[in-house]
DNA sequence: GTGGTCTAGACCACC
DNA sequence: GTGGTCTAGACCACA
């Protein structure tokens, strides 16, 4: 469990341990039951506030990454839950549009990008099926 | 010259300009040397503050894209302009990482992300490798 | 005897436990004068603490639905015991109002929800109005 | 634009805000595009915490019922938005299953129920469909 | 022990 | 002016 936090980033702390979260459970490297480490704890460790680790997880709760059994702490979800929202999927377009838009003004060729994807999924390994 | 913009996004309105602005040169849409309408024309255009489409300009002019001349008003560069910042292209292979990540929890398909990304290119046209 | 406790549920587990014993009784599962496990029996069976069932039970015996008798054990009480709390009424008004209007933003129809409570009527059979 | 919140209540303040600014638009108190107070003045008007006010508004928001835009404020959505979430669905079978049983340990007959409910749908109008 | 809520007060980006 | 984020510190219910 190591979380790398960079306060200097200018993407908020709390969307930073999600977007953490979720990438170590679609690699594998947190698997389903889990425990995570909790408020306080996780806290201390990053030398930041409670409040902004409790909001990652209530986030995380709410996509269905994370469950928390009250008075125990905060587990990985059993099965992967998937959300189907159609507004987030027109976002997702959206900044992939211009994600695409922004490498080719920084210099980046197509195949070069989907190089990156390429290994970016091969990370994620089987587990994008049967997590 | 059809902004389309929306301010109920969560992207900041300046860079909602940025971003069409690179979009329509992308696709050739815009050429070098054609003149962009005035802050003041564009704002009132849209019904947003003057001081946005001034920052959207400005920010564009940093990047390269635009150039303004003194009294004669602003115009889409002669030749385009890469950037090859190393932090930016690690910026740039985050945020896709990210992306992939959160389309694999909403439930998009490699497949189908591929096929995004080649209809990006396919409206980009030629402009992708000459430009 | 069977219970369906989820911890994973944000209300309380012994509130869980209180509204199924509840259940069972408006069902006729469970009848007057029939025993409940004891404390100890059903926590472990539940692999839960035995202070929460212990809590359950306190408060269900409040509501004067069980009664314990030292030594003997814990059963439902020999007649159905109704309050009529003017406080819990105006509570259960405003709550249900509340659920109808969560319900028409989850896009369930009046109908629906009236189908939804029929049933569940019915599941408690001739035991709404006798018992 | 009277809110009613009682800090009593073991709902929490931001959930009954939340319940409340749903009430509003259910009923038509509230219209589309209408501006809600801000997060300081609702909070100074209410005399509770601004980040109060604000956790509700984004809850909110991410329900679909209302919309922020960047420096201008909050306003109610433009269109009425239903999310179809299958796990909010059993939660209200649930929740509704559970506000029968009470009503019947409370003494509410079933015809006295169905009035209740009656009623609210009145309240709400015509508004359940074209809002 | 766990997470959830609330307050007070600060700072920031955007418009 | 607007909302968004973060901190510090408090209290509470639950297990």
């Amino acid at each position: 469990m190591y979380f790398n936090i960079d306060p200097r980033k200018n993407t908020p702390l709390y969307e930073q341990i999600i977007h953490q979260v979720k990438e170590m459970c679609a690699k594998g490297i947190l698997l389903p039951n889990e425990k995570l480490p909790s408020v306080r704890e996780l806290s201390s460790q990053m030398v930041i506030n409670p409040n902004t680790v409790s909001k990652a997880y209530q986030e995380l709760e709410r996509q269905g990454v994370i469950v928390t059994i009250r008075g125990r702490g905060t587990f990985i979800s059993e099965e992967f839950h998937q959300t189907y929202d159609p507004r987030l999927v027109e976002k997702l377009k959206q900044s992939l549009k211009q994600m695409i838009i922004d490498s080719h003004y920084a210099g980046i060729s197509k195949e070069e990008l989907t190089e990156w994807i390429e290994k970016v999924y091969e990370e994620m390994g089987g587990n994008s099926d049967e997590n």
